[in-house]
DNA sequence: AGTCTTATTGCAAACGATTTGCAATTGCAT
DNA sequence: ATGCAATTGCAAATCGTTTGCAATAAGACT
């Protein structure tokens, strides 16, 4: 059992263990980032907040989000143009494609272009610590 | 003839051609990007500006970076942390690989990613128009 | 070379995203 | 309950970049 499962780490029980405190406002953020299917900025996630508990700030928000990036909880991305953006790590790596017309965000996955990068940097000598790969594209015309 | 030299398009002309004016802040900052075999940032274009002109602003080393981006003259690059970066678009299209220590970033290309890339877009309906693919990695300790 | 039109400039001020100082509040171990 | 350090909200600061505006200069036409 439980093969295949996306592991959803218990980050309330990592944070207490290093001193962490679980506040009401890193409740709330943490659970809106668990029941978040898109890729929500700083703004969008605070107005979310925001409605479930009116006193949350804006630098809350900010300095949350940094402290669960650096717990690996979170990972930030920084699509061309707008502020960064969040989604919560719990699930396997993946690449994101970017729809230039609507804005949408595609997630896709490709080992074998996993493997090149590694095989590229390590003959440059390099050992790689984390990438960033991003298509930006527009949906092709229907054939008709 | 001409085969493999990386052409080294007449902006001038073109710029003529569009009504834009050839000024000396432009011209110096073309040259010094002409001239360039690193990624530098605005702070540093105006600087390397600055010691042949002093008279240059910043704000002009901003808007022609965006002038010629427009052109497809040069690429900007953000990679991660730091302000933009740029760099003649001359050669062939490549990817970057950043040391996460020196801050050095090397060149590289795989035909193969590439065209990996375009089949994944190409399955999901899609037509890549640009793309960025950045490794941030560590040099390999030599073994001995 | 002189004149004209208008693109371009430098400057300072505005901007958007994010970070920070600080005093007030809170979590939580005792 | 008590106490102290971690955390908060707020406002102000910061960083990279953009913009309004009056002054300047490119280049087309004498
Ligand atoms: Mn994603
Ligand atoms: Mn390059
Ligand atoms: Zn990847
Ligand atoms: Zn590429």
């Amino acid at each position: 059992m439980n093969q295949g499962t996306p592991k959803k780490p218990d980050y309330e029980r990592e944070m207490r263990r290093a001193g962490i405190r679980i506040t009401r406002p890193r409740r709330v953020i943490l659970d809106i980032l668990a029941g978040c299917e898109d890729h929500p900025d700083a703004m969008e996630i605070f107005q979310r907040a925001s409605a479930i508990d009116k006193s949350i700030s804006l630098s809350t928000v900010y300095r949350t989000m940094k402290l669960l990036e650096g717990m690996g909880a979170i990972h930030r991305h920084a699509f061309e143009g707008g502020p960064a953006r969040f989604e919560q790590a719990s699930g396997e790596h993946h690449d994101h494609l970017i729809d230039l017309d609507t804005g949408d965000v595609i997630e896709f996955h490709s080992r074998r272009i996993e493997e090149l990068q590694d095989e590229i940097a390590r003959e440059l000598g390099y050992e790689i610590v984390h990438h960033r790969l991003e298509l930006y594209g527009r949906r092709k015309k229907r054939r008709g």
